[in-house]
DNA sequence: CGCATAAAGTTGCAACTGCAACAAGCAGAG
DNA sequence: CTCTGCTTGTTGCAGTTGCAACTTTATGCG
Protein backbone atom coordinates (compact mmCIF):
# COMPACT_ATOMS: atom_id res chain seq x y z
CA UNK A 1 0.00 0.00 0.00
CA UNK A 2 0.65 3.63 -0.87
CA UNK A 3 1.95 5.79 1.94
CA UNK A 4 2.41 9.27 2.14
CA UNK A 5 5.03 10.96 4.60
CA UNK A 6 3.55 14.61 5.65
CA UNK A 7 6.38 16.02 6.03
CA UNK A 8 7.99 15.20 2.46
CA UNK A 9 4.78 16.31 1.18
CA UNK A 10 5.28 19.42 -0.99
CA UNK A 11 1.69 21.43 -0.61
CA UNK A 12 2.18 20.58 3.54
CA UNK A 13 5.73 22.17 3.45
CA UNK A 14 4.68 24.99 1.16
CA UNK A 15 1.55 25.89 3.20
CA UNK A 16 3.78 25.56 6.48
CA UNK A 17 6.54 27.24 5.36
CA UNK A 18 4.58 30.05 4.00
CA UNK A 19 2.64 30.35 7.33
CA UNK A 20 5.62 30.82 8.81
CA UNK A 21 6.77 34.02 6.42
CA UNK A 22 3.21 35.27 7.26
CA UNK A 23 3.71 35.18 10.84
CA UNK A 24 7.08 36.50 10.90
CA UNK A 25 5.82 39.56 8.79
CA UNK A 26 2.61 40.22 10.38
CA UNK A 27 4.56 40.57 13.60
CA UNK A 28 5.89 44.01 11.80
CA UNK A 29 2.52 45.17 10.57
CA UNK A 30 1.17 45.00 13.76
CA UNK A 31 2.96 48.26 15.19
CA UNK A 32 1.01 49.64 12.69
CA UNK A 33 -2.24 48.35 13.38
CA UNK A 34 -2.23 46.42 10.10
CA UNK A 35 -2.73 43.17 8.67
CA UNK A 36 -1.85 41.12 5.72
CA UNK A 37 -4.45 42.31 2.92
CA UNK A 38 -4.13 45.67 4.38
CA UNK A 39 -0.88 45.78 3.95
CA UNK A 40 -1.70 43.96 0.35
CA UNK A 41 -3.56 47.38 -0.98
CA UNK A 42 -0.65 49.94 0.71
CA UNK A 43 1.85 48.37 -1.07
CA UNK A 44 -0.20 47.92 -4.33
CA UNK A 45 -1.02 52.08 -4.19
CA UNK A 46 2.51 52.81 -2.98
CA UNK A 47 4.26 51.45 -5.69
CA UNK A 48 2.40 54.21 -7.76
CA UNK A 49 1.75 58.65 -7.58
CA UNK A 50 -1.94 58.55 -8.97
CA UNK A 51 -4.83 56.68 -7.74
CA UNK A 52 -5.88 53.08 -8.55
CA UNK A 53 -9.24 51.70 -8.56
CA UNK A 54 -10.21 49.07 -5.92
CA UNK A 55 -10.38 46.38 -8.96
CA UNK A 56 -6.75 46.97 -9.64
CA UNK A 57 -5.67 46.19 -6.55
CA UNK A 58 -7.34 42.76 -6.48
CA UNK A 59 -5.73 41.62 -9.80
CA UNK A 60 -2.12 43.35 -8.64
CA UNK A 61 -2.99 41.04 -4.88
CA UNK A 62 -4.96 38.30 -6.45
CA UNK A 63 -6.86 38.81 -3.64
CA UNK A 64 -10.63 38.32 -3.27
CA UNK A 65 -12.26 41.41 -3.81
CA UNK A 66 -14.22 41.26 -0.36
CA UNK A 67 -11.21 41.02 1.82
CA UNK A 68 -9.54 44.21 -0.56
CA UNK A 69 -13.12 46.36 0.30
CA UNK A 70 -13.05 45.76 3.84
CA UNK A 71 -9.03 46.20 3.91
CA UNK A 72 -9.84 49.80 2.21
CA UNK A 73 -12.41 50.74 4.61
CA UNK A 74 -9.91 50.00 7.54
CA UNK A 75 -6.99 51.74 6.34
CA UNK A 76 -9.75 54.56 5.36
CA UNK A 77 -10.21 54.41 9.13
CA UNK A 78 -6.81 54.67 10.10
CA UNK A 79 -6.69 57.82 8.03
CA UNK A 80 -4.30 56.09 5.41
CA UNK A 81 -6.14 56.11 2.54
CA UNK A 82 -8.72 57.98 0.89
CA UNK A 83 -11.27 57.32 -1.83
CA UNK A 84 -12.62 59.44 -4.45
CA UNK A 85 -15.22 59.21 -7.25
CA UNK A 86 -13.87 58.46 -10.80
CA UNK A 87 -14.97 60.56 -13.35
CA UNK A 88 -15.67 58.36 -16.06
CA UNK A 89 -17.11 55.20 -14.30
CA UNK A 90 -19.04 56.07 -11.28
CA UNK A 91 -18.80 52.11 -10.53
CA UNK A 92 -14.63 52.44 -9.94
CA UNK A 93 -13.86 54.52 -7.21
CA UNK A 94 -10.33 55.67 -7.18
CA UNK A 95 -8.13 55.02 -4.20
CA UNK A 96 -5.05 57.28 -3.23
CA UNK A 97 -2.45 57.01 -0.45
CA UNK A 98 -3.22 59.99 1.81
CA UNK A 99 0.09 61.81 3.21
CA UNK A 100 -0.14 59.41 6.23
CA UNK A 101 -0.50 56.54 3.97
CA UNK A 102 2.79 57.35 1.97
CA UNK A 103 4.71 57.83 5.73
CA UNK A 104 3.02 54.24 6.95
CA UNK A 105 4.27 52.88 3.43
CA UNK A 106 7.59 54.31 3.27
CA UNK A 107 8.47 53.33 6.83
CA UNK A 108 7.28 49.84 6.05
CA UNK A 109 8.76 48.89 2.97
CA UNK A 110 12.61 49.35 4.75
CA UNK A 111 11.66 46.95 7.62
CA UNK A 112 9.65 44.47 5.47
CA UNK A 113 12.38 44.73 2.82
CA UNK A 114 14.90 43.47 5.63
CA UNK A 115 12.65 41.05 6.94
CA UNK A 116 12.65 38.80 3.82
CA UNK A 117 16.33 38.74 3.62
CA UNK A 118 16.80 37.63 7.32
CA UNK A 119 14.26 34.82 6.02
CA UNK A 120 15.97 33.89 3.10
CA UNK A 121 19.17 34.29 5.06
CA UNK A 122 19.89 30.45 5.23
CA UNK A 123 20.22 30.65 1.28
CA UNK A 124 22.95 31.49 -0.64
CA UNK A 125 23.42 33.42 -3.73
CA UNK A 126 23.02 30.96 -5.74
CA UNK A 127 20.34 29.25 -4.10
CA UNK A 128 18.48 33.01 -4.27
CA UNK A 129 18.41 32.48 -7.53
CA UNK A 130 17.23 28.87 -7.91
CA UNK A 131 14.50 29.81 -5.25
CA UNK A 132 13.47 32.61 -7.78
CA UNK A 133 13.46 30.82 -10.70
CA UNK A 134 11.80 28.43 -9.01
CA UNK A 135 8.84 30.06 -8.03
CA UNK A 136 8.63 32.01 -11.62
CA UNK A 137 8.16 28.54 -12.93
CA UNK A 138 5.43 27.25 -10.55
CA UNK A 139 3.62 30.60 -10.76
CA UNK A 140 4.08 29.93 -14.42
CA UNK A 141 2.47 26.66 -14.57
CA UNK A 142 -0.26 27.51 -11.55
CA UNK A 143 -1.25 30.31 -13.57
CA UNK A 144 -0.33 33.31 -11.57
CA UNK A 145 2.68 34.50 -13.81
CA UNK A 146 3.85 38.02 -12.93
CA UNK A 147 2.73 39.39 -16.22
CA UNK A 148 0.22 42.11 -16.33
CA UNK A 149 -1.06 45.28 -13.89
CA UNK A 150 2.88 45.59 -13.44
CA UNK B 1 12.67 56.29 -1.64
CA UNK B 2 12.53 52.79 -1.27
CA UNK B 3 9.67 50.64 -2.85
CA UNK B 4 8.66 47.16 -3.04
CA UNK B 5 6.82 44.89 -5.71
CA UNK B 6 4.86 42.63 -4.27
CA UNK B 7 4.94 40.50 -7.21
CA UNK B 8 8.72 39.52 -6.32
CA UNK B 9 8.29 39.59 -2.59
CA UNK B 10 9.09 36.06 -1.67
CA UNK B 11 6.68 36.23 1.38
CA UNK B 12 3.98 37.15 -0.89
CA UNK B 13 4.64 34.84 -3.73
CA UNK B 14 5.34 31.89 -0.87
CA UNK B 15 1.50 32.79 0.20
CA UNK B 16 0.13 32.46 -2.97
CA UNK B 17 1.62 29.27 -4.06
CA UNK B 18 0.63 27.74 -0.78
CA UNK B 19 -2.43 28.94 -1.13
CA UNK B 20 -3.27 27.35 -4.91
CA UNK B 21 -1.60 23.91 -3.69
CA UNK B 22 -3.85 24.08 -0.92
CA UNK B 23 -6.91 24.45 -3.14
CA UNK B 24 -5.84 22.09 -5.59
CA UNK B 25 -5.70 19.80 -3.03
CA UNK B 26 -8.74 20.57 -1.34
CA UNK B 27 -10.77 19.56 -4.60
CA UNK B 28 -9.39 15.75 -3.95
CA UNK B 29 -10.38 15.97 -0.06
CA UNK B 30 -13.63 16.93 -0.54
CA UNK B 31 -15.07 13.97 -1.91
CA UNK B 32 -14.05 12.39 0.92
CA UNK B 33 -16.25 14.85 3.21
CA UNK B 34 -12.46 16.08 4.44
CA UNK B 35 -10.73 19.23 5.14
CA UNK B 36 -7.27 19.79 5.36
CA UNK B 37 -6.48 19.44 8.76
CA UNK B 38 -9.00 16.49 8.76
CA UNK B 39 -6.50 14.90 6.16
CA UNK B 40 -3.18 15.86 7.99
CA UNK B 41 -4.79 13.54 11.03
CA UNK B 42 -5.52 11.20 8.39
CA UNK B 43 -2.25 10.95 6.82
CA UNK B 44 -0.06 10.84 10.07
CA UNK B 45 -2.15 7.92 11.73
CA UNK B 46 -2.17 6.19 8.27
CA UNK B 47 1.58 6.31 8.15
CA UNK B 48 1.65 3.82 11.43
CA UNK B 49 -0.11 0.24 12.62
CA UNK B 50 -0.87 1.25 15.99
CA UNK B 51 -2.59 3.91 17.72
CA UNK B 52 -0.86 7.30 18.36
CA UNK B 53 -1.69 9.86 20.73
CA UNK B 54 -3.59 13.43 19.87
CA UNK B 55 -0.08 15.66 21.46
CA UNK B 56 1.59 13.18 18.60
CA UNK B 57 -0.69 14.30 15.94
CA UNK B 58 0.11 17.74 16.65
CA UNK B 59 4.05 17.23 16.99
CA UNK B 60 3.69 15.53 13.86
CA UNK B 61 1.75 17.86 11.46
CA UNK B 62 2.77 21.35 13.56
CA UNK B 63 -0.80 22.12 13.90
CA UNK B 64 -2.56 23.90 16.43
CA UNK B 65 -4.24 21.25 19.12
CA UNK B 66 -7.82 22.96 18.86
CA UNK B 67 -7.82 22.29 15.20
CA UNK B 68 -6.26 19.10 15.61
CA UNK B 69 -9.04 18.07 18.49
CA UNK B 70 -11.55 19.16 16.41
CA UNK B 71 -10.68 17.65 13.11
CA UNK B 72 -10.42 14.19 15.08
CA UNK B 73 -13.85 14.57 16.13
CA UNK B 74 -15.44 15.22 12.90
CA UNK B 75 -13.20 11.94 11.41
CA UNK B 76 -14.94 10.14 14.50
CA UNK B 77 -18.79 11.21 13.40
CA UNK B 78 -17.15 9.83 9.49
CA UNK B 79 -16.37 6.76 11.17
CA UNK B 80 -12.83 6.90 10.07
CA UNK B 81 -11.54 7.07 13.28
CA UNK B 82 -11.93 5.86 17.16
CA UNK B 83 -10.70 7.13 20.21
CA UNK B 84 -9.30 4.88 23.08
CA UNK B 85 -8.18 5.36 26.50
CA UNK B 86 -4.59 5.04 27.18
CA UNK B 87 -3.46 2.65 29.66
CA UNK B 88 -1.00 4.12 31.52
CA UNK B 89 -1.62 7.79 31.16
CA UNK B 90 -5.65 8.78 31.37
CA UNK B 91 -5.17 12.35 30.08
CA UNK B 92 -4.09 10.75 26.67
CA UNK B 93 -6.19 9.61 24.65
CA UNK B 94 -5.19 7.14 21.96
CA UNK B 95 -6.62 7.56 18.30
CA UNK B 96 -6.48 4.57 15.56
CA UNK B 97 -8.10 4.80 12.08
CA UNK B 98 -11.13 2.38 11.88
CA UNK B 99 -10.94 -0.08 8.81
CA UNK B 100 -13.23 2.78 6.89
CA UNK B 101 -10.37 5.21 7.90
CA UNK B 102 -7.97 2.75 6.65
CA UNK B 103 -10.04 2.85 3.30
CA UNK B 104 -9.96 6.18 2.94
CA UNK B 105 -6.02 6.63 3.51
CA UNK B 106 -5.68 4.35 0.74
CA UNK B 107 -7.34 5.53 -1.48
CA UNK B 108 -6.30 9.25 -1.17
CA UNK B 109 -2.68 8.71 -0.90
CA UNK B 110 -2.31 7.74 -4.70
CA UNK B 111 -4.62 10.76 -5.29
CA UNK B 112 -2.67 13.23 -3.69
CA UNK B 113 1.00 11.76 -4.79
CA UNK B 114 -0.46 12.33 -8.34
CA UNK B 115 -1.75 15.43 -7.43
CA UNK B 116 1.49 16.53 -6.34
CA UNK B 117 3.10 15.10 -8.92
CA UNK B 118 0.90 17.58 -11.31
CA UNK B 119 1.92 20.69 -9.46
CA UNK B 120 5.52 20.19 -9.61
CA UNK B 121 5.51 18.83 -13.79
CA UNK B 122 6.81 22.45 -14.47
CA UNK B 123 10.23 21.07 -12.90
CA UNK B 124 12.84 19.43 -14.35
CA UNK B 125 14.36 16.87 -12.15
CA UNK B 126 17.41 19.02 -11.35
CA UNK B 127 14.84 21.58 -10.67
CA UNK B 128 12.63 18.96 -7.91
CA UNK B 129 16.21 18.01 -6.33
CA UNK B 130 16.44 22.10 -5.90
CA UNK B 131 12.95 22.40 -4.94
CA UNK B 132 13.69 19.84 -2.00
CA UNK B 133 16.80 21.36 -1.12
CA UNK B 134 15.57 24.78 -0.48
CA UNK B 135 12.82 23.88 1.60
CA UNK B 136 15.52 21.74 3.58
CA UNK B 137 17.02 24.64 4.21
CA UNK B 138 14.79 27.32 4.76
CA UNK B 139 12.85 24.57 6.93
CA UNK B 140 16.07 24.61 8.94
CA UNK B 141 16.34 28.02 9.50
CA UNK B 142 12.76 28.83 10.39
CA UNK B 143 12.90 25.71 13.36
CA UNK B 144 10.51 23.69 11.27
CA UNK B 145 12.98 20.98 11.00
CA UNK B 146 12.04 17.78 9.91
CA UNK B 147 14.06 15.91 12.01
CA UNK B 148 11.81 14.19 14.97
CA UNK B 149 8.44 12.35 15.48
CA UNK B 150 9.55 10.84 11.93
C1' DC C 1 -35.39 53.62 -26.23
C1' DG C 2 -35.84 49.22 -23.49
C1' DC C 3 -34.12 45.07 -22.05
C1' DA C 4 -30.64 41.75 -20.86
C1' DT C 5 -26.13 41.18 -19.38
C1' DA C 6 -21.96 42.27 -17.15
C1' DA C 7 -18.76 44.73 -14.04
C1' DA C 8 -17.44 47.32 -9.48
C1' DG C 9 -17.99 47.27 -4.69
C1' DT C 10 -20.42 46.16 -0.43
C1' DT C 11 -22.42 43.29 2.89
C1' DG C 12 -24.81 39.20 5.31
C1' DC C 13 -23.81 34.78 6.50
C1' DA C 14 -21.83 30.61 7.69
C1' DA C 15 -17.55 28.28 8.27
C1' DC C 16 -12.99 28.22 10.03
C1' DT C 17 -9.17 29.61 13.08
C1' DG C 18 -6.34 30.77 17.07
C1' DC C 19 -6.18 32.09 21.63
C1' DA C 20 -7.08 31.71 26.21
C1' DA C 21 -9.55 29.56 29.80
C1' DC C 22 -10.84 25.32 31.48
C1' DA C 23 -11.37 20.37 33.45
C1' DA C 24 -9.02 16.27 34.33
C1' DG C 25 -5.04 13.83 35.36
C1' DC C 26 -0.08 13.31 36.40
C1' DA C 27 4.39 14.15 38.92
C1' DG C 28 7.53 16.00 42.11
C1' DA C 29 8.85 18.52 46.46
C1' DG C 30 8.44 18.79 51.12
C1' DC D 1 -0.37 13.01 51.92
C1' DT D 2 -0.95 17.40 49.80
C1' DC D 3 0.20 21.35 47.43
C1' DT D 4 1.91 23.30 43.31
C1' DG D 5 2.71 23.17 38.70
C1' DC D 6 2.69 20.87 34.36
C1' DT D 7 0.48 18.26 30.44
C1' DT D 8 -3.52 16.53 27.63
C1' DG D 9 -7.37 17.57 25.32
C1' DT D 10 -11.88 20.35 24.87
C1' DT D 11 -14.52 24.41 24.34
C1' DG D 12 -16.22 29.45 24.32
C1' DC D 13 -15.32 33.45 22.01
C1' DA D 14 -13.99 36.80 18.98
C1' DG D 15 -11.79 37.79 14.71
C1' DT D 16 -11.14 36.48 9.79
C1' DT D 17 -12.41 34.57 5.40
C1' DG D 18 -14.82 33.26 1.14
C1' DC D 19 -19.00 32.85 -1.14
C1' DA D 20 -23.05 34.43 -2.87
C1' DA D 21 -26.51 37.83 -3.11
C1' DC D 22 -27.29 42.55 -3.80
C1' DT D 23 -26.97 47.63 -5.42
C1' DT D 24 -25.48 50.66 -8.66
C1' DT D 25 -23.73 51.79 -12.99
C1' DA D 26 -22.20 50.73 -17.66
C1' DT D 27 -22.65 48.32 -22.16
C1' DG D 28 -24.50 45.92 -26.05
C1' DC D 29 -28.32 44.33 -28.81
C1' DG D 30 -32.57 44.65 -31.18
Amino acid sequence: MDRLNLLSFAPFRLNRLATEFSNALAADYARFGIDIPEWRVLATLGQHEGPRSAAYVVRCTRTHKSRISRAVSHLIELGLLERQESGDDRREIMLQLTTQGRATYAELVPILLEREAKLLSGLSEAQRRDFDRLLEVLEESLGLARRGEE
